[in-house]
DNA sequence: AGCAGATATGTAAGCGCTTGCATTTTGCAT
DNA sequence: ATGCAAAATGCAAGCGCTTACATATCTGCT
């Protein structure tokens, strides 16, 4: 017995089953149109050959790839992988496979993985966010790929979308802490370009403090990439402020955790010295001491309800509808009245 | 301006830059065997038309795929990603595109993703860890599919790995505990069970124990899965015991972390009452408090030379040598000497 | 027994690209 | 001008699969 020189192919199941081409796939794709035989003989004869098919050839000749793609600003953190998992567990169930790759929040990146994704035959795409170049879409839709965005509702935009409203939650968590008796905010954003969380997460802070009729002096924004060591960094800023801020609202909960472990290191205490919040809940939330009060975002469920509602696109054209989700606040601890109040 | 019903082919660009097929793709692979002039014309026509190279149609042509594939235990949390991240971009340095799919942990499904990997076509494979059914080597000999093992180093195994002596960081780290003073040590590990680094590290501990004489009873083992809560919940058996340890060495931070975590709810201060220690040294190994006293694995460099090694295998056939590196152990608080000591 | 209609299988035309080989063009020394 | 090797390009054969469409083989009726 000398070993194949490559893998086997359908007509070497063909041959050895003695049946045609036509008749192997039909067995392997839709058995039922093949009578019980036929089709015991060719298993038999793809079990002895360890017959794998090839998938480049069968997504050339069918035009389809049982693959959705996924883009995503990064894995370094654990910000999108409960959600994503979620997503591509529902995929799995429904015979897709998905494609992740990361864009590290640089909308070139974003395209040239888009257009890598598409060259891959996806079936159809996620991403994450609405703000992107107009013409992706376009292109999107000239190729005919199904897209939905995930992580931030916005009714008749370009693309459906599955997410919640990033402004509205970053509101209510805002009033929170003024209600807290807090004056003097501070806030760790991240990089707004291109990101429209970033900004309506942000707008959902101004949006608290005009309601609540803070003075806009006592509201200071440090914009800074998600990364522990930036929130660290950018929650040093804050506080070497002339009149530092007794609360300090964070992006997410990577940066949360930075501020919160650098005020630890300056000898503050959370929350009694400075209050800090985060926002995703992730499992770093919990993890670090006092937990953080952030803002729950259902990242499963929305996974799911994503991987839903794009194979229902991709396999029925329709445009998709889009739902969103609500958040609510979970306290963790983090959170406290403004010190001497 | 009609859409067009599907995306530009290579014939397009041929047609509208006046050559012939062999020639646009010649501009795109080997753009040194086509003359100037016309490789701008053709240029021209790519960028008119928005052509993109059809992925599956050119894998099948060149029997090349320009992709690796990876299969990591898990994504859920983050004892893998710096690892990946470096083995990517090294990757992506180099030309090639990384496919990611994991086995949760389960010996199956890594088999499946094996094939499914080799049937779309991946030059090259990562695995983790050395234990496996024999048969998948020679299933990926058969196929002719360089594979590197990473996280584990062994020479003269099945196939070529690049990582660290598991057994030898864990019995360093078991030395010092013992060194401490401790003398009922505990041990949190993860399943055994097709994972050698498990296996290793339990082995590496019940080393140092016998080096140093200590009492077999006086070293109780809980196998749990690699999870936070899981953690917790090891912690809280192994504490449950008539005469607790002092000491518990964890099979990863993750599980360390939960461990941490659990001691604390449970009113225990670490070190003072119970010492704790991770193995891997992710990011979250230092935000907890205490940071965790733990191995230093170096992830960023084993990604980057299993990057290396696996183009090397790809490109020149060569079987590839492997490579040992070195941990060391990093303090970080979470380890003191025994109580009333 | 014989036939319509369903059911099962085979035939063969691509899918979009790469690449060995054949052919044409070019550059340069004579 | 002429010839020749080298460089540039074209031709066409696949790569392994799916799927109309054509053909062959069964059903169950009358």
């Amino acid at each position: 017995m000398s070993k194949p020189r490559s893998a086997p192919t359908l007509d070497d199941v063909a041959k050895m089953a003695g049946v045609s081409t036509a008749t192997v796939s039909r067995c392997l794709n839709n058995p039922d149109r093949v009578v019980a035989t036929t089709r015991e003989r060719v298993q038999a004869a793809v079990d002895a050959l360890g017959y794998t098919p090839n998938f480049a050839a069968r997504v050339m000749a069918a035009k389809r790839s049982f693959t959705i793609g996924a883009i995503i600003p990064t894995m370094e953190n654990a910000i999108f992988a409960r959600g994503l998992q979620a997503f591509q567990e529902e995929l799995h169930l429904r015979g897709y496979t998905l494609l992740v790759s990361s864009s590290a929040y640089k909308p070139d990146i974003e395209e040239e993985q888009i257009r890598k994704l598409a060259a891959r035959g996806a079936d159809g795409l996620l991403l994450i966010g609405h703000d992107r170049d107009p013409e992706i879409y376009k292109y999107l839709e000239s190729r005919r790929i199904p897209t939905l965005i995930a992580w931030s509702y916005r009714p008749n935009a370009l693309a459906p979308s599955i997410g919640f409203d990033n402004r509205k939650a970053m509101r209510n968590l805002a009033e929170r802490v003024i209600a807290a008796g807090h004056t003097r905010i501070g806030m760790i954003s991240g990089i707004r370009e291109g990101n429209d969380r970033a900004r309506l997460r942000i707008e959902g802070v101004q949006d608290a403090a005009n309601a609540r009729g803070l003075s806009p002096d006592g509201f200071t924004i440090v914009e800074t990439p998600y990364e522990i060591e930036n929130g660290g960094a950018a929650f040093a800023e804050l506080m070497a402020q002339p009149v530092p801020p007794t609360a300090i609202l964070c992006g997410n909960d990577v940066l949360a955790v930075g501020a919160v472990r650098r005020a630890q290191d300056m000898g503050l205490r959370v929350p009694q010295d400075v209050s800090i919040t985060g926002f995703d809940d992730i499992e770093l939330a919990r993890i670090v001491s006092p937990a953080l009060t952030t803002v729950h975002v259902p990242h499963r469920e929305m996974g799911r309800k994503a991987a839903l509602q794009l194979v229902e696109m991709v396999e029925t054209q329709s445009p998709g509808q889009g739902e969103q989700l609500a958040t609510n606040i979970v306290s963790g601890g983090s959170l406290g009245p403004p010190p001497q109040g």
